[in-house]
DNA sequence: TTCTAATTTAATTTA
DNA sequence: TAAATTAAATTAGT
């Protein structure tokens, strides 16, 4: 693979973080902080000087053509991570009773409502329930189809391999990384049954 | 909690699975096969403090020794919770001219014991033969009534706790799951409604 | 028809 | 990363 597809890979894979990550937005608003932030998911590639040179380039130039409107740069500080719109809801809304050790649910804090009516005992335990983190995402058949051959070729794809099937699905890499999680822990309880 | 009651508990729950693996039943009437793979892992419990939770471990394990035969050893996981296998028909089966959005249920085959035929290759690429499918249980007023007050005190009752419920309803422990699911889910629901 | 048990899957959390 | 569990969405039985 060429630095040339890498480097188209890199950026569709900038894009695609900014969708899910969007405390990595300010990152790559900030042209000094686009190069390391990206490249640093890169280390185990070891890219040539000049393909580092290459790749800043790249990245400038993606920013300036895609014409992010401005704002104050801001800095990667704990400060601007709780900006991030899916905050994970303490622990309040554990339960009591049965402390359950390990996994904890992904309870979200309560959005503003305009609703007055208070709300009944029971309900504090359970999350608010009109706001949600993430929607979740449909694959169409044609993904899943596609991500299910990627499955079966290599089902540990490493981030370039990712990166190559996001661009070709459209499909945000940490999307992919999910599915393959899912699908691997699927494959490995399926394959018990016979 | 004594040593007999936990034990008494686990073969209990490994008894509520004989409806959910039927392929169970000759090695939970085997109590010779039972109780000495189960006593073993309680030889360093610590009956107070981490009673539940190796409780809980030795519950796994008891899964992983008399459940599956053949394959790895079986986790309790959600894929491990289903009755039988009702796999989803993988697109390659879809019709190719109305690729259906959303979820498609497989069309189930008729049942066919101890036929002949000789299974497919595997891999879950030709939908399963061998099943049935949607056996619905009906739970009475009496264990609705508990598992409601059970809700009501813990909307997320954790593996010990289902445990507990399904010794009392004497209803496998993973209807009690997924009873617990879909009540979750109604009660969001018709949070969002009022 | 409504209600609800069952199923599937993306997303999240912990280790 | 595996494992467990969740919410969301859906299918399907009574």
């Amino acid at each position: 693979m060429t630095y040339d597809a890498e480097f188209e890979e890199i950026i569709y894979t900038a894009l695609t973080l900014q969708d899910d990550y969007p405390m990595l937005t300010p990152l790559l608003k900030d042209e000094d902080m686009i190069y390391p932030s990206v490249l640093g998911m890169f280390n185990d590639l070891n890219p040539t000087m000049e393909a580092q040179e290459k790749l800043q380039e790249a990245l400038i130039d993606l920013y300036s053509v895609l014409g992010i409107p401005q704002g104050p740069p801001m800095k990667r500080t704990s400060e601007s991570n709780k900006e991030t719109p899916c905050p994970r809801m303490d622990t309040k809304y554990q339960t009591n009773n049965q402390p359950s050790k390990g996994h904890k649910r992904p309870l979200f804090e309560e959005e503003q409502r305009k609703s007055k009516k208070p709300r009944i005992q029971m309900d504090d335990h359970l999350p608010p329930v009109n706001f949600r983190c993430r929607k979740r995402t449909v694959f169409s058949n044609e993904q899943t189809l596609f991500l299910q051959n990627q499955f079966n070729l290599n089902p540990y794809p490493d981030f370039v391999s990712r990166c190559h099937i996001a661009k070709i699905t459209r499909i945000p890499e940490p999307r992919i990384q999910v599915w393959f999680q899912n699908r691997r822990a699927r494959h490995l309880l399926r394959g018990t049954r016979s």
